[in-house]
DNA sequence: ACATTTTTTTAGGTTAATCTAAAAATAAAT
DNA sequence: ATTTATTTTTAGATTAACCTAAAAAAATGT
C-alpha cells in the first residue's frame, strides 16, 4: 500500500506550487517565490527542495533556483487534474458556488486512488474545463491548449467571450459574481480611460467600468 | 481557518477506533486493543491517549483503559457519518463495488468542510444506510437503531432479510459477492450441522452451506 | 572593483507521531 | 502470599516539516 513513490501532502503541494510558478516562462523559480506562495520561510523551502531533488522530482541547483523534472511535472499535472475535477464535481453536482470550492479541492486533490479519479472524470462526462475556465489535464497529462488572451490586450471595439479567470481567488470570483460577469458572457471593449487605464466594457446589455487589474485577470476568446 | 478544535487525521482515526471498540459494551477499552486495531505499538497509543485525554476527548485512567468523553463521542460519530456517506457516494454514484470503497472512504472521511458533508448528504437523498448496511448518523449524530440479529442466533426454519454485514473486510465482502449473497436477500435457516456448526441456508432458490463464522457476520432482520 | 544589500543556505531547535527497550503496575498461577 | 506473566507506561530516539539566527553566495550600486 505504501508505495515507494508515495508523496506526502506537503510534497504534493510544493510540486503543485512550483508547477504554477514555472508555467509559461522557462526560468528557474526562486526559493523566495516558493516561500511566499507557500506561506513558509525560505529555509523550509530549501529543505524541501533538497528532498524533492533527491527524489528526482525537481532539478535544483544551490543558489540558482529550481525547475520540475519530467517526473515532477507529471506528478504536478496529476494533482492539478484532481484539483480541477473535484472543483467541477463540487459545482456541477453539489451546487457549490465557484468561489467556494477551491479550499475544499485543496484537500480532495490529495486523495490517493487512480480508480477514483478515473471514475469521477467519467461521472462528470470528461469535462475539459473547471468552473473557473481552467483546463483539466486528461489521464495522460495532456492539457487542452486554448487560444485565449487577457482582456487587457484587447483593442478598442474588439469582442470576445469570457472563458476563464487568471486570478481565481475567492475575492475576485465574488467580485465577478456580484457584478454578474459569468463564464460564457460576450464582452466588447468600448474605451480605455488614459488617466487610470480603466476599461469601459459592454456586456449583457449594459456598460460597465472595470479596473486594469480586473481586465488583466479576465481571459477571453476573441471572436 | 485553523480552529482550536481542529483534530489531526491521526487523532480522528484514534477516536473512530476507540468508538468502534467501545460500542455495544460499557467497559473501558484497553490500550493493547487499540494498538492492535491501529497497527501501532502500545507505547504510541499511550502517548495519544494522554493527548486526547488532555483535550477532553477521552476519559483515560492510567493502567485502567479509556472511554470516549461526550465530546469525543460526538466527534467520532461525525467521522463515521462522513465515512459512510462517502462510501454510499462511491457505490451509488461512481459505481464502485461494495468491497472497493472502504480504503478510499478512510481518506475522504478526513476532509474538513461541514458544508460539503451537508451537500453530499442531500445529493445522496439522505440515505440511512451505507452499502454494507451500516447506519449513517444524521447531522445531529443520531443513529437509526434497527432490530437486527446475526444469523448465528437464528432458530431452524427462521426466515429473515439480509440487511448488513458485521465484518466489512474486503475479503468477506468479496466472498459474499462471489456467492451471490446481497443485501436485501431473503434467507431461511434450514439446518445446523452439529459436527462443525456449519449452517445450511436457503436463499435465491438454492441451498447453501456457510461456516459458523460467516453466519456470525451476517445481520438479518427477522420476518 | 569594492562595499552594501538581498537572497539563499546551513546550523541548530521544536513538535507530532512514531519506534525500541526498560521499568512499573496489574493480573494470573502456584 | 509470593512468584510469574501480561499489560501498560516511561525514557530516550527518529523522522518530517517547520522555525530562527547566522553564515555564505549572488546581485546591486557607486
Ligand atoms: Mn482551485
Ligand atoms: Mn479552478
Ligand atoms: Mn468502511
Ligand atoms: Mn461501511
Amino acid at each position: 500500500m505504501k508505495k515507494e513513490s508515495m508523496l506526502s501532502q506537503t510534497e504534493e503541494n510544493y510540486l503543485k506550487e512550483i508547477y504554477a510558478l514555472q508555467e509559461g516562462n522557462q526560468w528557474a523559480v526562486s526559493t523566495n517565490s516558493i516561500a511566499e506562495k507557500m506561506q513558509t520561510k525560505a529555509s523550509s523551502v530549501t529543505d524541501m527542495l533538497q528532498k524533492l531533488s533527491n527524489k528526482g522530482l525537481v532539478d535544483y541547483t544551490k543558489y540558482r533556483g529550481s525547475r520540475l523534472s519530467g517526473k515532477g511535472n507529471d506528478k504536478a499535472i496529476s494533482i492539478v487534474r484532481k484539483h480541477r475535477l473535484w472543483e467541477t464535481f463540487l459545482v456541477e453536482k453539489l451546487n457549490f458556488l465557484w468561489d467556494e470550492v477551491h479550499d475544499i479541492a485543496e484537500q480532495l486533490e490529495h486523495i490517493k486512488s487512480e480508480k477514483l479519479i478515473k471514475k469521477l472524470e467519467a461521472y462528470l462526462g470528461s469535462p475539459k474545463f473547471d468552473p473557473h475556465g481552467h483546463p483539466i489535464p486528461n489521464g495522460n497529462g495532456e492539457i487542452t491548449k486554448v487560444n485565449r488572451v487577457s482582456l487587457a490586450e484587447f483593442r478598442i471595439e474588439e469582442v470576445g467571450i469570457f472563458v476563464g479567470v487568471k486570478d481565481s481567488s475567492d475575492s475576485f470570483l465574488k467580485y465577478l459574481s456580484k457584478n454578474k460577469i459569468a463564464i460564457g458572457d460576450t464582452l466588447k471593449l468600448l474605451y480605455i480611460e488614459p488617466f487610470d487605464n480603466s476599461f469601459l466594457i459592454y456586456t449583457n446589455s449594459r456598460q460597465f467600468v472595470i479596473s486594469e487589474n480586473v481586465a488583466k485577470n479576465l481571459y477571453l476568446k476573441s471572436e
